[in-house]
RNA sequence: CGGGACGUGGCGCAGCCUGGCAGCGCACCUGCUUUGGGAGCAGGGGGUCGCGAGUUCAAAUCUCGCCGUCCCGACCA
């Protein structure tokens, strides 16, 4: 949650080649709109909302053998390559792949059914951790009045310029202005507030799933938009360290554990320096990845909000003693912006790779042709073998679109299975597997499939962590003086003392864009203290 | 908010300067041939040229106004 806070037939061809040869043509842009996103001009609007303020190698089917050549009248490439233009890039990826577009209204964006069974995915298993942890599921409503923002100080100060704000609805002006939730410290601190008496109701342990408004200038989708959807969970605590522990244990056992376990993304995990805090909070933590061009996402935070929403709200309990306590408040959430990540950290020049893990569909059974219904049979068999060894996988056996077609498809999604069944295969009762991650084509035997593939996902899942995280090495210097950070962070993560990072150096950071990612203990921990002196400061470039 | 561009079938664009039947690529539909890496050929459907006024025999094209979008900056992370 924090404010802001929050992926031929000529058979030697590999597409490494295709690209390599010339073509100037790039794929052209995605803008979306063109004409006439329909002006509604209905005129008594029944509910105004205002933003406040400011308003293969492939082929060849081995790969040794494949004759390295570079054809003189290349295809032009699917994508933009990554090297060239990572924004045009992701941009590329998003259409192609069909993940998504941008709504009608500035900032918004359509998630279409393939990138939202992936959302799902991630959400079936953040929620499943999060209820590990002991927090329960509620739902708390969408609009906000405008005066329950305004109690606490910062919090309004942080969110006011991206609130959109109802003043009119049912037709009428409206007495005291809604608010269309930012995020929720304060409804559910309301209602805290109620439902806690007695150090007996803590810790209260809530969260949940909804979408959020935060009225935005640069919107990029997934990454940031105006309307996203997340997970925010709000607990009560009777002291101080319970709250840091459990702001830490989500952070830990939730985040970084479903980052790394599913999202096969590898995470720095630290605190955030006092000016990237959430607006409110007395610390907040983050997990912090590397994207493919080297600069930071955050990925998720979990926030100590100290007594500064309990004083607010009222939020008390009486301890054993008998006295009245103020209690200690934490939040923390992860988004949709997680989908950017995956696409920005695991993507390449084919499209998207989502690791099996993660993955709503993880192996794509692919007719290659058929002529009298014996290959889709088989491929079916197959399918209902796979399925019911608990792999998700579905049938490609729309044999009237030419196999480059669909072959090429499944990679813009990043499937991380294929597995090729056709005429000639099956004559030998074997058909071809075709790894996503690395390309790789490996020829197996019918009756063998189901005992080789979930083994085979796990080792997709890894070599996409592993791939991550050399990246994230391999961009990662120690530095010791600011000019150093600036230049290294300018391609990746620099690390630096914490304590040399005085308000100089990091006007210097800034005038490169360069911010504090977070701050670490020296062997990549927690730390207790955010001054302690042998604090580590890692510096980058940020989304 | 400052600066700069751009609005033409679903998407990407040409046409505008020099007014005269609205075009191209992709996508889509039909048929045939194809299918082990982005199919080919033939035929076909789809557009009040952002909106409004003006000039003109005639406006996508010229003029004025408005709206919208994008980029850079600012702001924000």
């Amino acid at each position: 949650m924090g404010r802001r806070s929050d992926g031929g037939p000529a058979s030697g061809i590999g597409l490494s080649d295709w690209w390599a040869g010339s073509s100037d043509s790039t794929n052209p842009p995605p803008p979306v709109r063109s004409n006439g996103a329909p002006t509604r001009s209905s005129s008594t609007p029944r509910c105004v909302v205002a933003p406040s303020n400011r308003g293969a190698d492939t082929s060849s089917r081995s790969s040794s053998t494949a004759p390295v050549r570079s054809p003189p009248m290349a295809k032009a490439p699917i994508l933009t390559p990554r090297a060239e233009d990572f924004p045009r890039w992701y941009q590329d990826v998003l259409n192609k792949a069909q993940l998504a577009e941008s709504g009608p209204v500035r900032g918004t964006m359509v998630i279409r059914p393939y990138a939202y069974a992936i959302w799902e995915r991630m959400v079936e298993e953040v929620d499943r951790r999060i209820k590990a942890a002991g927090a329960e599921n509620a739902y708390f409503p969408l609009f906000i009045p405008q005066s329950y923002l305004t109690r606490e100080a910062e919090h309004v100060e942080g969110f006011s310029p991206e609130l959109a704000v109802v003043t009119v609805a049912g037709g009428k002006e409206l007495d005291e202005p809604v608010v269309v939730r930012p995020t929720s410290e304060t409804v559910i601190g309301e209602y805290m507030a109620k439902w806690i008496q007695s150090y007996r109701d803590l810790p209260l342990l809530l969260n949940q799933w909804a979408n959020v408004v935060r009225w935005e200038l640069r919107p990029r989708t997934f990454l940031r938009t105006t309307e996203f959807l997340w997970q925010e969970g709000h607990c009560a605590h009777a002291t101080e360290a319970d709250g840091h522990a459990y702001a830490a244990r989500i952070l830990h056992d939730v985040y970084r554990d479903f980052m790394v376990e599913v999202l096969g993304i590898p995470v720095l995990i630290g605190v955030k320096p006092p000016e990237e805090r959430f607006a409110g909070a007395t610390n907040t933590m983050a997990c912090e990845a590397m994207m493919g061009d080297g600069k930071a996402l955050q990925m998720g935070t979990s926030h100590e909000l100290g007594q500064n929403f309990a004083t607010a709200f009222d939020i008390t309990y009486q301890d054993e003693s008998g006295e009245q306590q103020l209690c200690w408040t934490t939040s923390w959430g992860v988004s949709t912006r997680m989908m950017g990540g995956l696409i920005m950290a695991h993507g390449d020049d084919r499209g998207l790779r989502v690791p099996p893990r993660l993955a709503a569909l993880q192996v794509v059974v692919l007719v290659v042709k058929d002529d009298d219904g014996t290959v889709t049979e088989a491929a079916r068999r197959l399918h209902d073998e796979l399925a019911g060894a608990g792999v998700r996988a579905r049938i490609d056996d729309r044999v009237g679109t030419p196999f480059g077609r669909r072959a090429t498809d499944w990679e813009l999604k990043g499937v991380p299975l294929r597995i090729e069944v056709g005429p000639r295969d099956l004559a030998d009762g074997m058909v071809t597997l075709v790894r996503r991650d690395s390309a790789e084509k490996s020829v197996v035997g019918l009756d063998e499939v189901v005992g080789t593939v979930p083994a085979l996902l796990e080792v997709i899942q890894s070599a996409l962590h592993d791939e991550a995280l050399a990246l994230r090495e391999s961009r990662t210097v120690e530095c010791a003086t600011v000019e150093e950070a600036a230049a290294a962070a300018t391609e990746g993560f620099a690390r630096v003392p914490w304590a040399m990072l005085d308000p100089a150096a990091l006007e210097r950071l800034g005038r490169d864009a360069l911010t504090v990612r977070c701050v670490q203990t020296p062997d990549g921990g927690l730390p207790e203290r955010l001054d302690d002196a042998d604090n580590v400061a890692v510096v980058a470039r940020a989304y």
